[in-house]
DNA sequence: ATAGGGTTAG
């Protein structure tokens, strides 16, 4: 038995431990239930008591033990008295998840205490439920309960969060109503609720007219203008914040970064990450996983790098800032070596983290490493969801695996597949020569019910493309409008590729002069890629002229042009285009075929002398053209777009950086598997006829992904059906 | 007694 405490102070001292507490509740000697309400102590005895349960409920740790002592409460009747313990257990409840008691409990003791009011709203923006909140804000008004300075902020956030504008218009018309609109957190909060809706305008108002600022006000208009996209207002407001005197704390500095981010600006990203350092903030996870981003997003993916590795802690999103940098700046294959630490490490890679590394797979064209992760992602038992699901789709279309892409599509999860799943199968069929297929599943999701986008549109108009399926890429563009979606301008450059590649260059031509808006530079690169198809120079030089005005830096331009002059043996004109790109110091791209071996990725440039057995290699293409030749194989000089002898042009084409791959994977690849090439730039011609005879000749299956789609080679013939 | 501003992927 314990000994009574003579004086409050000795309580005091008993309530400190926990463990006591308990047993002097269970004792229920000294405060049997009724008798506290009943004796004359009755005051002081009920604060004592108090006093007791407030102790009990800060250590008490489980949703179970909360509840006796909610019941227990509940039989003193205590918790009626006093507000600030029914407060306490509101909170708890809403900490252990379960708004609900909190509720009952509230809805219980409720009274025009705006106090209990505000703890409740609280209680329910603790667990982001921000229907309830504002359900419960409605109810506070009809009541006739005065909102007040605390209570707004919190209604101010569950509007933001759900971006209802106009609703949170009325809470400002509330705030006016009821005099708070000179208190700092209510400002704060009207901005940030201004921003959050996209209306800065508003925001700015608020922020204008406020006759006091602090750190967070500042920081909630910088951010709101970073959020709309008006980084250079947000960092303009930066610096004003600055000259009044403020200093940025992390969470300004995250907003900084972010706005910097946005404008790719390598200078300012130096300079913030300068201030950063002298502010001491890199100690900030938030502040060291934005500046990550934000070296990633102006290109310096080492400065990145170098962030990433003095972080003294870091968590998810370091990870998969650091993942998604490399990939932003066509370093995948860095993100999977990073990924592959992540696991050596023992890091928990989330959904978002195989998103990542999914689509740098997808980049990279790997269908090894592809398989490795997809592997990963089962065995790790991670939630996918349909988003993940549509990358991995995604992967294996772009890896060369149709049939993977196929079964994954088929099996999406029940009731989840979305219009995303759709277009990305699209797009595959479309880019393997599945032309048909693509129209099929085109067709099918309408009759299931799932309404095309804008994306819809390009998938399947390219897919008409690649196909020569002109007449269905006609119907097609015309049904958009019955669907009310928009012509957009890359719907214009697909059906202008479409048509280029089918020979109905003035038909090109009379589309890009109808076009509503500016014809892009995509539309105008369609049209010269169908001149130098069609040998057509002149109408070349149009759709050109109009490139070197839009993109005056854009390789790809000049060489098609200078390719369409060599076809037509106009040398002086390929050398002043020569001129031209040397005089811009633009280089044209060099070529490069990848090919999969032993897990380790083979590269040959155009007559590549560096590959360690390029000799043997060599050695191999000449004997197969030897080979070929009496199959029929006839060198198309035609491709060799330099001034050369025919002899040495001959020669040249054995060297094509896509030969030299091929037949290595020729040599090293066993019988009976698929011998699959990336190359950068478009395959050419004779490489595609010598590989189709290839797969004829030594029964290989070859795959092809170039600069725009896949060549299946089986048997002697192409799925582009030599139309590409 | 109670309150306002933050990072990645798409």
């Amino acid at each position: 038995m314990l000994q009574r405490p003579s004086s409050l102070q000795d309580l005091k001292v008993l309530f400190r431990s926990s463990h006591l507490c308990h047993r002097y509740l269970s004792s229920n000697t000294y405060f049997p239930c009724k008798p506290i309400m009943t004796t004359t102590a009755t005051r002081s005895t009920a604060f004592e008591s108090g006093c007791l349960y407030s102790h009990l409920l800060h250590s008490c740790n489980t949703l179970n033990s909360l509840k006796q002592i909610h019941s227990s409460l509940s039989t003193t009747g205590l918790i009626k008295q006093n507000p600030h313990l029914s407060a306490q257990i509101i909170i708890k409840y809403s900490k252990f998840g379960d708004p609900g008691s909190a509720r009952s409990l509230f809805d219980v003791i409720r009274g025009s205490n705006s106090f209990l009011w505000n703890t409740m709203i609280r209680a329910y923006a603790l667990g982001n439920h921000s229907i309830e909140t504002i359900e419960l804000y409605l109810l506070m008004r009809k009541t006739g309960v005065g909102p007040n300075n605390y209570t707004f902020p919190f209604v101010l956030n569950a509007y933001a969060s759900r971006s209802s504008l106009f609703e949170g218009k009325m809470v400002h018309g509330d705030v006016i109503r009821t005099g708070f609109e000179s208190d700092m957190f209510v400002e704060a909060a009207l901005v940030d609720m201004y921003a959050k809706c996209g209306d800065t305008d508003d925001g700015w108002r608020v922020f204008d007219k406020m006759s006091k600022r602090d750190l967070v006000s500042w920081t909630a208009m910088i951010t709101a203008y970073e959020q709309s996209e008006k980084a250079e207002e947000s960092l303009v407001l930066f610096q004003k914040m600055q000259q009044e005197g403020f200093l940025a704390d992390s969470v300004a500095m995250v907003s900084v970064a972010s706005a910097v981010s946005q404008l790719g600006d390598v200078r300012r990203a130096q300079s913030v990450h300068g201030y950063i350092i002298r502010n001491g903030f890199l100690e900030d996870v938030f502040v060291g996983n934005s500046i990550i981003a934000m070296y990633a997003k102006c290109g310096n993916v080492e400065g990145a790098r170098l962030i990433f590795d003095l972080m003294k802690e870091r968590d998810g999103i370091s990870w998969n800032s650091m993942l998604s940098g490399y990939t932003q700046n066509g370093q995948a294959s860095e993100a999977l070596l990073l990924f592959d630490q992540m696991q050596v490490l023992g890091v928990k890679p989330s959904p978002v983290t195989a998103l990542i590394v999914v689509s740098s797979c997808a980049y990279l064209g790997s269908l090894h490493l592809g398989k490795k992760i997809h592997g990963f992602i089962i065995n790790s038992k991670m939630g996918v969801d349909i988003t993940l699901w549509n990358a991995i789709i995604d992967m294996y279309a772009k890896c060369g695996d149709l049939d993977s892409a196929i079964q994954m599509f088929n099996n999406s999860p029940q009731g989840e597949r979305n219009v995303i799943s759709w277009n990305v199968m699209i797009t595959a069929y479309g880019v393997h020569g599945c032309g048909q297929e693509a129209l099929k599943l085109y067709s099918q999701m309408q009759e299931q019910g799932i309404e095309p986008n804008h994306i819809t549109f390009t998938s399947i108009l390219s897919a008409c493309s690649h196909n020569g399926l002109v007449s269905e890429g006609r119907k097609i563009f015309e049904d958009m409008r019955k669907l009310s979606v928009k012509h957009e301008v890359k719907h214009y450059a697909c059906m202008v590729d479409m048509l280029g590649r089918a020979g109905f260059l003035d038909e090109a031509l009379d589309l890009i002069m109808e076009m509503p808006s500016e014809p892009s530079d995509e539309v105008w690169g369609a049209l010269l890629l169908a001149c130098r198809i069609h040998g057509k120079t002149e109408l070349g030089e149009f759709a050109a002229k109009n490139l070197f005005h839009l993109e005056p830096d854009h390789t790809g331009y000049y060489v098609l042009m200078s390719n369409i002059y060599a076809a037509s043996s106009r040398w002086q004109d390929v050398g002043k285009l020569r001129q031209d790109m040397k005089s811009k110091g633009l280089k044209k791209p060099a070529a490069l075929s990848v090919i999969e071996f032993g897990g380790v990725v083979h590269g040959f440039h155009t007559a590549d002398n560096s590959h360690p057995q390029c000799r043997e290699v060599y050695r191999k293409v000449e004997k197969m053209v030897v080979e070929m030749k009496m199959a029929g194989y006839v060198p198309d000089i035609s491709c060799v777009l330099h001034d050369m002898e025919e002899e040495d042009k001959e020669h040249i084409l054995n060297y094509h950086s896509e030969k030299l791959a091929v037949v290595f994977g020729i040599m090293k690849i066993e019988h009976g598997m698929p011998i699959q090439v990336t190359k950068n730039l478009r395959i050419c011609n004779d490489c595609h006829s010598a590989f189709k005879l290839i797969s004829y000749i030594y029964q290989r299956k070859i795959v092809v992904r170039d600069a725009n789609r896949f060549h299946h080679f089986e048997g002697g013939s192409c799925s582009c059906k030599d139309y590409w």
